[in-house]
RNA sequence: GCGUCCGUAGCUCAGUUGGUUAGAGCACUACCUUGACAUGGUAGGGGUCGGUAGUUCGAGUCUACUCGGACGCACCA
């Protein structure tokens, strides 16, 4: 494809067709030459939609996989997307909702297939975007956490593990969400902090026993009055005088009318409260542990949606089944049965209050626990799950990381990942869902639980014959598959190529809030189940590239409740101020907010969002991404690196116009090299070096700037216009040079772009290849460049001091308002050897820069007439005032350089007049400041002498 | 309560092992419609690095304390 060059970049004219054709030629395939590198991506939500989040992460893969594609890897970047069980399950139940339908009542089964369909309705959405993004992952390996391969993979898995008795299934409190109906693991839940109350609640004491102080009942102090409906006992510290006498009595619990024990545990802290603490094992994790500890029963008494349940389920210690405890059959107060929890606690705070047992009311900052996808209040409830015994699992893979297996970076993630690992806690696994992976597990009409790969497996495994069989009927975690992301996708259990050729792979990148769900979990079951070929566990990842939240202009986190979000596509495209705000706006749960928003974005961007292209947004995420800290998304970013596309795009344009169908020296003709030539050549060999040590290191911002610095500040505004002069006016051994530089050094600046800019480089490379002399079908399969030997060190010197002479002497013309279009004659006095041939071996490249009519040599100061004078060294020049310069101007410029180089001598002065300074510093450092102290006297002197000429004037 | 990170120009951010006058982009000021580019060019102004105390010849950089912000973990009924 040959796009024309048009004066002003157009993003969209190019990028769509780019990226088809790349994607047809197949060229995002591992080559399979070289060693491999291979990324996986973090599957995205198959229903999902990408947000800032999502392309900054995919520009850091992108650009890696490039650079390690262009540099001769066998490159692989692996793509997939997730099933994302609950999220998923909500959206296509809030759709049925719509509709007034219930998933029970279509049936599993078909409410499993409406899932599908919307997956396949929706599911493009995401990978469409990343088409736009220019992501440069292998299409046909797209693999999705659901399909038969990985659900394969998920099987093999359980029931391994559950061989190896590292799966086990029980009944325990779990985090309950009563909206959703489902077991949640500790992960998914968020602590809020809320004003609150404690309640403090009077228990009668049983057989006329009384306290210490002459009490006839205890008070327990509460914040959920309503589990005492299911309390076991009451506890306080054995060591507590107040109590002491009571331990092994009894209270009688109010309401429902039975005797519990009062018992010593040390779990209770005296100071607080009133020293004596209910116990409810069946609804609270601390007191699940007392009663453990205590062998005391469970009672249980919400049902699934955390009503009060007519009878509570009764329990042994471990969670066996009881018909009853003593002569309590379960049945609760008839008054409570059915009453949702927050009603019941207000039913059961006004029946104390008219017993005249409610002690006080006191407020109190607590921290409810929440779902994160429900958004309702946790439950602890007593359930049967699944569980992972994640311990032993967990030793190795601190292990990889302590020894530097596994590095992250940057480095601090690691000790939260150390500090999770040291207490974790089993990980509970099952999902009363409908969408995810089934569990492997059968069940007979006596209970006993068969788990296999299938049924059959199950039937042969353990002689059941035609014995009624049924699944259990949860799901597994979403994050169980994504765990076995790594090698899943790469064809596990089979023992494939693929898992040789790119097991374990290079890096991951991801979210530090991941690190918990997702990538200790990769590593944990990653190390169980690969081995290498002497049997020692394997990493999924030798590097896991840690990235900060993109949050807003105000630094907020971005969400749909806030309407602040963001979508790439949007950078990208542009989109006007009506259609932005429709967007933000959709769909909200709270009307409420609209009217807000709308303004908030309004005020925000009143003129709607210009499109700005795929490579300015990855550019500005690269420039922005430094060291895994958040970014706050700044618009005015984005416009300048479309403005350094835009000039890119310019700069090309003036090479491919000056190199076109002219005698680029390609064919081994005669070169000669300018003194620009060679400097620029020396300058973008350093640049590629810096360039490629910045994404080595992960520093996509010092690469951004890297890039932007060499491109517009030396190869736009130095180089061509000092290929200006030769342009014009050089012989053919000349112009071949020059242009022989504008075209290679182009043609390499883009290859060494493009894992940052693929859409622009791919563009221009097409057009420029050709007269470079290279070929090649596209710019992502040719090679990376390569960090030459220096070959020009002294044309770069001599170039960097050339352009501080055509420099000073622009700052002559500023500061005294000449107009550029003035042509200056200036007199060099002072030169030594090498500056006088500096100058005269480039006085048409001088002229042309600074815009002079001559330069003229003089030795005899007396010679010089009245000027504007700079210095650059020891040399000065000046530039004759003759009608052009005030002398007023002139001498307040002057006195301005005079009073810098005086503060400038006095500051070294005093260094080297401080004796301590003298006597302890280094040699090296004392010589330096001595030299720059001479300097300034020089300087300070020449000035101060030119300032008197001035002035005698 | 424990731990981590951040606080540098009006804004968004760099600043490698302590050593020239602390940098960039954007914004700002002046001049310039010059043939690659006004999404541009040239020149310029602007910060003492949250605060305090220390270590050091020398601190944005190291230490302690402190203020402000973000986050993680644990939480007492």
């Amino acid at each position: 494809m040959k796009v024309s060059m048009d004066k002003t970049y157009s993003p969209n004219a190019i990028e769509q067709a780019l990226y088809q054709q790349w994607e047809q030629q197949g060229y995002f395939k591992p080559s399979g030459q070289g060693e491999s590198y291979c990324i996986m991506i973090p599957p995205p939500n198959v229903t999902g939609s990408l947000h800032m989040g999502h392309a900054f992460q995919h520009t850091i893969m992108d650009t890696l996989t490039r650079y390690k594609r262009m540099d001769g890897y066998n490159t692989l970047w692996q793509v997939g997307t997730d099933h994302a069980g609950i999220a998923t399950q909500m959206v296509v139940e809030r759709q049925l909702a719509a509709q007034g339908i219930t998933r029970q009542e279509i049936g599993r089964e078909d409410f499993i297939d409406k899932i599908w369909q919307w997956k396949e309705q929706s599911g493009g959405t995401i990978t469409q975007q990343m088409r736009r993004l220019g992501d440069s992952v292998d299409w046909e390996r797209e693999r999705f956490t659901m399909d038969d391969g990985l659900s394969n993979a998920v099987k093999e898995v359980f029931v391994r593990l559950h061989q190896e008795n590292l799966i086990y299934r029980g009944k325990r409190l779990v985090n309950w969400d009563p909206k959703l109906q489902t077991a949640i693991s500790d992960l998914e839940v968020e602590n809020k902090e809320q004003q609150g109350h404690i309640w403090h609640l009077r228990y009668p004491l049983a057989d006329g026993v009384t306290t210490a102080a002459g009490l006839s009942y205890l008070v327990v102090a509460t914040t959920r009055p309503e589990t005492m409906l299911g309390d076991v006992c009451v506890a306080v510290h054995p060591d507590d005088e107040r109590y002491t006498n009571l331990i092994g009595k009894e209270v009688l619990l109010p309401i429902v009318g039975r005797r519990i024990p009062i018992i010593a545990d040390t779990y209770v802290d005296k100071e607080f409260g009133t020293g004596c603490v209910k116990i409810t094992p069946a609804h609270d994790f601390n007191d699940y542990e007392v009663g453990k500890r205590n062998q005391l029963p469970m009672i249980a008494i919400f049902d699934d949606l955390a009503h009060v349940r007519q009878v509570a389920g009764l329990y042994t210690p471990t969670g066996e089944a009881l018909p009853a405890i003593g002569e309590f059959d379960g049945t609760l107060p008839e008054g409570y049965q059915g009453l949702e929890r927050f009603a019941a606690r207000k039913q059961l705070i006004a029946e104390f209050e008219q017993l005249g047992l409610l002690d006080k009311t006191e407020p109190h900052t607590n921290k409810v626990p929440y779902g994160d996808r429900g958004g309702v209040p946790i439950e602890p409830h007593l359930t049967d799950q699944w569980y992972v015994r994640v311990a032993p699992l967990a030793e190795v893979a601190t292990q990889a990381v302590t020894n530097g297996d596994i590095q992250f970076v940057p480095k601090q993630y690691e000790n939260m990942y150390f500090a999770w690992m040291r207490d974790i806690q089993d990980w509970c696994i099952s999902r009363q869902l409908w969408w995810g992976h089934r569990i492997p597990a059968w069940y007979d009409n006596d209970g006993n639980v068969f788990v296999g790969r299938d049924e059959a497996e199950v039937r042969a495994q353990h002689n059941l014959g035609d014995r009624e069989l049924r699944q259990d009927e949860d799901v597994l975690d979403t994050w169980f598959s994504s765990a076995l992301w790594t090698f899943s996708t790469l064809g596990w259990p089979e023992q494939t190529d693929d898992l040789k050729t790119f097991h374990p792979t290079d890096v991951l990148v991801t979210g530090f809030d991941i690190i918990f769900f997702w990538v200790a979990r990769m590593i944990m079951m990653t190390m169980h189940f690969l081995k290498d070929e002497n049997g020692k566990p394997q990493v999924p990842f030798k590097t896991v590239y840690v990235t900060g939240l993109i949050r807003d202009e105000e630094g907020q986190k971005m969400s749909k409740s806030k309407g602040n979000v963001l979508d790439p596509l949007d950078m990208i495209d542009g989109i006007s101020l009506s259609e932005l705000v429709g967007k933000r706006t959709a769909n909200m749960m709270q009307p409420q907010l609209e009217a807000k928003i709308a303004k908030r974005t309004e005020k925000q961007f009143p003129e709607g969002i210009s499109a700005h292209g795929t490579d300015a947004l990855r550019f500005t995420l690269a420039a922005l991404a430094s060291t895994g800290r958040d970014i706050n998304w700044d618009m005015k970013r984005l416009e300048g690196y479309r403005n350094f596309c835009n000039k890119l795009w310019n700069a090309s344009r003036y090479v491919i116009m000056n190199t076109e169908n002219e005698d680029c020296g390609t064919d081994g003709s005669e070169l000669e090299l300018s003194l620009a030539d060679r400097w620029i050549i020396e300058r973008f060999n350093d640049t590629l070096a810096q360039f490629r040590q910045a994404l080595d290191n992960y520093r996509f911002d010092h690469a951004a700037s890297i890039a932007y610095e060499f491109t517009w500040n030396q190869f736009c505004d130095w180089y061509l216009e000092l290929t200006k002069p030769v342009l014009s006016n050089g012989n053919a051994a000349q112009l071949r040079g020059t242009r022989h530089t504008l075209i290679t050094v182009l043609e390499q600046l883009l290859r060494m772009l493009h894992p940052l800019l693929p859409f622009i480089t791919e563009a221009i490379w097409q057009r420029v290849a050709p007269l470079a002399g290279v070929s090649g079908s596209s710019i992502m399969l040719q090679a990376y460049p390569t960090v030459q030997s220096e070959r020009f060190s002294g044309a770069r010197d001599d170039m960097e001091w050339l352009k501080q002479v055509i420099v000073a002497i622009r700052n002559i013309r500023g500061e005294m308002n000449l107009s550029p279009n003035t042509s200056l004659p200036i007199i060099i006095y002072q030169a030594d050897d090498l500056a006088m041939q500096r100058l005269q071996q480039n006085q048409s490249l001088l002229s042309s820069l600074a815009k002079l009519t001559s330069i003229e040599f003089v030795d005899d100061a007396a010679a010089i007439p009245a000027s504007a004078t700079a210095l650059v060294g020891r040399m000065e020049i000046h530039i004759p005032m003759a009608g052009l310069i005030d002398t007023a101007a002139e001498l307040a410029r002057l006195d301005k350089a005079i009073d810098k180089a005086k503060a400038e001598y006095q500051r070294v002065a005093g260094k080297l007049s401080n004796s301590n300074f003298v006597d302890k510093a280094p040699a090296a450092v004392i010589e330096k400041e001595q030299a720059k102290l001479k300097e300034s006297q020089e300087t300070l002197e020449q000035l101060q002498h030119q300032r008197d000429k001035i002035a005698a004037l």
